[in-house]
DNA sequence: ATATTGAGATACCAAATGGTATCACTTATG
DNA sequence: CATAAGTGATACCATTTGGTATCTCAATAT
């Protein structure tokens, strides 16, 4: 299984990305501006706007002098889904739970777990 | 709003990582049975496991001088969550375009994109 | 009692990470 | 043209990270 989604997990596993993320969800913007909502300078800002670019989770476009930030959400997709897999634990167990404790209930062959 | 799903993010980061949540996923296993999964020693996979158990992502039970990793998939809803928020844009997006076209049908001041 | 085996702890290392400061480049503006 | 503003690029730094090697401790087996 070829990590493709490696950059994406990558990318989330920072809170500043993190937080970069939900700020572009409200509007895209310019380094400038994300730099304004963070205690660091823009070229920091700029690094993990790299990071997210590489993970396809934004898109960036030129404007004049400018380079508008903007989300590409779809890229969490991939993410969303790796993790969905697991689901099948959450209410599966408890599935597994009730149905271990009728088969005890019902099970007189014999078998016993030693 | 605390990060408390960095830890979560934190151990998602990591391939191998993953790779050791699924694994987990058949069945509870030892360090060592773990270990024979990969290519690197037991200290660096009980490194990893450690990692993964700061996230809450697995509960380790003592069994004589094992220890028993097993998956703690609860712990994922809150990542899982977090990243289905952005949802909201998977069909939004397609939404607004719709939205965008119709008015630039409608609109006819002269805007006209290169 | 004595190996043997599974695991924890520590020290150590190279590379990646998150940050700063600084300089060069490009685009607007006087 | 000169200057300012927004960005890119680079060098540098401290810390974290992912890994190894090694030693000790606890539990099992002979």
């Amino acid at each position: 299984m070829p990590d493709h989604l490696q950059p994406v997990f990558r990318a989330l596993g920072d809170p500043t990305r993190r937080d970069i993320l939900r700020l572009l969800g409200q509007e895209p913007m310019t380094i400038a501006e994300v730099a304004d909502n963070f205690d660091m300078t823009r070229a920091a800002v700029k690094k993990h706007l790299v990071v997210l670019s590489d993970g396809g989770l934004i898109e960036v476009a030129p404007r004049g002098r400018e380079k508008v930030n903007s989300l590409n959400a779809l890229a969490l997709k991939p993410a969303l889904e790796w993790i969905g897999w697991f689901d099948q634990f959450w209410d599966a167990r408890l599935d597994a739970l009730k149905t271990a404790i009728e088969k005890e209930t019902t099970d007189d062959t014999g078998h016993n777990n030693g």
